[in-house]
DNA sequence: TCAAATTGCGCAATGC
DNA sequence: AGCATTGCGCAATTTG
């Protein structure tokens, strides 16, 4: 009595076999991919922090800028009310070099004029009578 | 005959299963921790885009802020000068690309006014004959 | 030296 | 039908 169909078995062992070991492959795969996504997630982390980092310096920076602005408005608003007296603009704007980074966050009216008035008396000639 | 010591394999099975159990245990408590950091760091990811979208805003604002302040300033330092003396002040404050390093995507106003015109002819002063 | 924690791996159930 | 994902247990290794 030759088996009938031991094909049965045998081949079943052999597909179970085959899937099992394609699913372990496939496990494998799946379990790289999950932890490069780890990964890279944490690595964005670390991106995000130093990008946050930066935008708050430029934050603090354009805060500076912002103040120091103001206060030059309200020196210049000063100016004008001194006008009479005689002050110049001379003192309040010609040195405007320091408008460029930072180093600005003093209050403005500090950087005295020079006293640039390369001519004579800048007071717009008054004194002509 | 009296089972000499039978303690020896049963206790070490029974043994072998506790620590199996315990083992398990601890396997199940670091993966649930695994999982928890994993997902704590997706949530900083998320948390920091979200701050850093305020953060751009917050520049963005700021620096429409400073754009609308140093043209104001502009202009009244313009006008000024222009009554006093004669000093060009495009020349001290035309500068408003200062910011740092991406700066005014806006139209950058046409920086120049070189012509420090300090030889003589204020643009006033002429009409007195 | 030991016990808990971590890690690689395979199995099976389940999702898609 | 078949790959992908996930929970679970085993065993080796690491850690404290």
């Amino acid at each position: 009595m030759p088996p009938k169909r031991k094909s049965t078995t045998d081949e079943e062992d052999d597909e179970y076999r085959r899937k099992r070991d394609r699913n372990n492959q496939a496990v494998k795969r799946s379990r790289v991919k999950s932890k490069m996504k780890t990964e890279e997630t944490q690595q964005r982390v670390n991106d995000l922090r130093l990008k946050n980092q930066l935008l708050e310096d430029k934050i603090d920076n354009q805060k500076k800028e912002l103040k120091f602005l103001k206060e030059l408005f309200i020196t210049q608003a000063q100016a004008k009310a001194d006008k009479l007296v005689g002050i110049n603009l001379n003192e309040l704007l010609q040195d405007d070099d320091n408008d460029d980074n930072d180093e600005d966050e003093g209050e403005p009216s500090k950087k005295r004029a020079k006293e640039q008035s390369k001519g004579e008396g800048s007071s717009k000639s008054r004194s002509r009578r």
